[in-house]
DNA sequence: GTGGTCTAGACCACG
DNA sequence: GTGGTCTAGACCACT
């Protein structure tokens, strides 16, 4: 089940994407599981083909789903976690930006760590 | 000093905007200092004019800095503080995101708090 | 309909807040509505798209209206109704003002209550 | 005395104007009564010379004040309390704007018409 | 199509 | 000198 934000400013077609991804992740998908059609997709969630069509490029570049014509689009075999030096730079940076805006908000260092901890728990359960 | 990355997706008034709240938090600006005129900014970083004066306009209803007509642009006296659920709900969306992509690089519990914990005595350095 | 005065001191900008504002309190416009997209509005008012996405750029900082990306602008679905301190404290300092000009004028107590009262059942026509 | 608040919208020499007017009005001021050269107030008030001048002059445009040369400036003879159906429309135009904000924010009949007679009060004092 | 950002100018009021 | 507003374009990402 995808849910969508249309107020966020994030990106549809990312929304889906790092859906999927979650789920892949979190076992809820797994390698040879089939994902919806991009039509069926994008009438599920009242969106255009075009978008859907969109996140699952992204995903296929990314090798988390194959596409087999005439078949479908299917979860890949198995996903490497491999250390992204460069993905990691990118993360602490909007991380840092947060905890900045967290502590001109007051926030010291006890609140920011009980409030990942709170984001963390409630990541795990979802 | 602003240093801008014009390769960045982060739009130019976005990254001014937090690089002065950033030297206000670390305290290399204080309430009272005078910051550069939009036009003189705008000079330094060889970009228009407007895109400076859009990003002192935001830094304003934030509170953070104050212009005063005729005269110039400085920092605001008292810092914010205050409780603001909707921008709070932002950044803890915001900072799930990181979260699930650190997981999905399999950081577990430990070592995001531990990154965390980096990142925030980093932001400290005074 | 947004009629401007380009005579005014007022900016184009605000007028356009205003009058949507003012829309919107009267229930001309309703939670969910579309309004006219940036350049249409434009077209209509002869002025640049700029300052139409100005003027809505401060509306959706205000929460009257919500942009949904890619497909347009719609009237938000909760108003604030929030106490605002630093507002009000505008709002008093800008009523003293014209408190003050109609007691020059030989407007009393009784008169500016009565003045007041005529204005504020001319808005509340709906 | 006059007390200037250098962070309003309000320009500076306009915020003279109102005092003085304020002050004549209420009589603390009275016809023939010096006020302060424009080199002295200026002086006092830690602005440049040129903003209080452009105050006077306004000042002097509505025959409140009288400049004598080499004697020095002073109250003119009679406030003439005319009612004048133009600015009365002004006055209106920006009442009704504030009660719309207030009106936005939660403000009914009741709390409005005790906001405005909180406001008088005030103004009676000073 | 939509809004968001940016450029390169201009004019204005204010001090 | 300062910031505020506006114009008339442009390019971009998203839907």
């Amino acid at each position: 089940m995808i849910i969508l934000d249309y107020k966020s400013n994030k990106p549809i077609y990312e929304q889906i994407i790092e859906q999927i991804k979650w789920n892949v992740m979190r076992r809820y998908l797994k390698p040879g599981d089939a994902i919806p059609s991009v039509r069926k997709l994008a009438l599920e969630l009242s969106i255009t083909p075009g978008t859907v069509a969109k996140a699952y490029q992204e995903l296929e570049r990314q090798q988390i789903i194959e596409t087999i014509r005439g078949k479908g689009t299917f979860i890949a075999g198995e996903l490497e976690i491999k250390p992204d030096e460069k993905k990691l730079v990118g993360i602490k940076k909007r991380l840092q930006t947060e905890l900045m805006e967290l502590t001109m908000m007051g926030y010291d260092r006890k609140d920011i760590l009980e409030l990942i901890m709170e984001i963390y728990e409630e990541m795990r359960v979802c």
